[in-house]
RNA sequence: GGCUCCUUGGUCAAGCGGUCAAGACAUCGCCCUUUCACGGCGGUAACAGGGGUUCGAUUCCCCUAGGAGUCACCA
């Protein structure tokens, strides 16, 4: 059997949406599993949308998320350039073989007659009046007076023409419904539609991989293949990821790309593991998975045909499980770059902090949030000394308080572990509940109903001085 | 609107003629516990509707409804 060649073709639009990751990992996990090759082509024929600095992005994202691409625009092969502008000039050549050969033919509407074409069910359809009414020595003298013109594909008007999609099985459309589309722009770049079959060929790709958007015209696409007489590849269509029931996910409508996942402090881990299940499920019951894992279980035979509603809140699950696997200096040393960006920076034990929030946190965007309590310290509610289950409440507090001011000020071994000790032995004494003296004190400490560490952790990362002072502010309001 | 495709709990999803219709997230309850979180245990919750085919349909066929994609000199 061929070696297995797939590529992943985005356009340089700005950002690497999550539907375009997961084609491409969907890719590259088919090919890697079977020993093919992966290569990237970046798709710029429309200038238009050209968005400086995206084709770099495209770089990072693919390197960052484990994508590796055999070929590609900055890592070569065989059958550069692998940028479509680039290619230019190779495609009004075979534009014109199929002119040559009646399966394509110059046109010289204006969009002014475009447009004046009659509405068949609700869509303008060209009438091939220039197949008609333009002969070829026509066409070549007007040409060369510099006139614009396009070259569209000409269409079998009568027929079907079935392909097999191996997640869609057969699709069947009428060749009636299929457009004399364009090829060659006025502009002398081709269309997506002529550029993407032409590059795929010369570029030896014998399996494409992509949305469900192109499930409908690759008739179109196959009618060319068969045109040149080239060999068709095998077809792989995706279904979407969407918002909601009825919106794809875009960047668009505000929806996060990979980039804006990172930056709210998902891990690139958890998303790629996150984006193999929506659309895919392994045979077993696999959910956390690893990259290898992946290669290993992904098949075609797994990929969902209906759309999935992207869930951030499994997203978010997932992300905590890798959390909460990370090393605890991985964890510290990738929490910097969130610390540093809030007023916690530099106040506090760095290395405390981490340690409060990684089994509590699913994303490292709530750090701050989970800690604002060590930087702001405001006026409370006394009723949040009340506790049902711990037997406690303001009357308790206000006996109780007192004692564990007059007590820590004693101990001089400032850690967690002698901290606790101290208090639970302080219980002990005064003949109360351990949650007698702990829940008032963190409430005393936090004036919060619920904190990332109990009393003694908490007085730990806030330190002597700041807990004593904590602690005399609370006692006088308590006694107001 | 035409064409193509899709339809299992709130969400992701197993299932590919015979199951008490898995599992996960979310949610609810209990346990653990120094609050929270983690963890453990348990609960609620689904085959879009209607016809066929069949001894038997979630599974096969048809219709209806709903949804998506497409119908560009965008990809």
């Amino acid at each position: 059997m061929k070696q297995l060649r797939t590529r992943f073709a985005p356009s340089p639009t700005g950002y690497m949406h999550i539907g375009g990751l997961r084609t491409a990992l969907y890719s590259y996990l088919y090919v890697k599993k079977h020993g093919g090759k992966f290569i990237l082509r970046i798709e710029d024929t429309d200038q238009g949308r050209y968005v400086e600095g995206s084709i770099e992005l495209i770089y990072r994202s693919l390197r960052e998320a484990g994508l590796y691409y055999d070929e590609g625009p900055d890592v070569g092969g065989e059958y550069g350039p692998y940028i479509q502008s680039q290619r230019k000039n190779e495609y009004l050549k075979y534009a014109k073989q199929l002119v040559e050969s009646g399966h394509a033919y110059y046109c010289f509407c204006t969009p002014e007659r475009l447009e004046s074409l009659p509405t068949v069910n609700g869509a303008r359809r060209y009438d091939k009046h220039c197949l008609h009414h333009v002969s070829k020595e026509e066409a070549e003298r007007r040409i060369a007076n510099g006139e614009p013109y396009v070259i569209r594909q000409n269409m079998p008007t009568e027929g079907s023409t079935t392909y097999h999609d191996a997640v869609y099985g057969d699709i069947t459309v009428e060749n009636a419904e299929l457009e004399d589309q364009v090829l060659i722009k006025s502009d002398g770049m081709p269309t997506y539609n002529f550029a993407n079959v032409v590059d795929d060929h010369l570029m030896a790709i014998n399996c494409v991989m992509r949305g469900i958007e192109y499930l409908s015209s690759t008739p179109k696409y196959n009618h060319l293949y068969d045109a040149f007489g080239w060999e068709k590849p095998l077809y792989i269509h995706m279904p979407p990821i969407m918002k909601d029931a009825q919106h794809k996910l875009s960047k668009r409508n505000g929806d996060a790309s990979y980039d804006d996942l990172i930056e709210k402090g998902f891990l690139k881990e958890a998303i790629i593991n996150y984006i193999a299940l929506l659309g895919w499920s392994p045979k077993d019951d696999s959910e956390k998975m690893t990259f290898d894992e992946l290669l290993q279980k992904f098949s075609i035979e797994g990929i969902n045909k209906s759309p999935s509603i992207f869930d951030p809140q499994k997203l978010a699950w997932l992300n905590s499980l890798y959390i909460k696997e990370m090393p605890f200096e991985d964890f510290c040393n990738y929490a910097k770059r969130w610390i540093e960006k809030t007023p916690l920076n530099g106040k506090f034990s760095h290395e405390l902090m981490c340690k409060l929030v990684q089994g509590r946190i699913e994303r490292f965007g709530e750090i701050e949030e989970k800690l604002s309590f060590l930087v702001n310290f405001d006026k409370f509610d006394k009723e949040l000394y009340f506790n049902k289950k711990q037997k406690t409440d303001s009357e308790v507090a206000k006996q109780v308080l007192p004692h564990v001011q007059a007590r820590l000020q004693t101990v001089d071994t400032w850690d967690n572990a002698t901290l606790y000790q101290t208090l639970v032995d302080l219980a002990a004494e005064l003949g109360v509940k351990n949650g007698q003296i702990l829940w008032p004190t963190r409430i005393a400490l936090t004036g919060l109903s619920a904190t990332p560490g109990g009393a003694s952790e908490v007085a730990e990362i806030l330190g002597k001085d700041e807990t004593l002072r904590r602690l005399s502010i609370s006692l006088a309001t308590l006694n107001d």
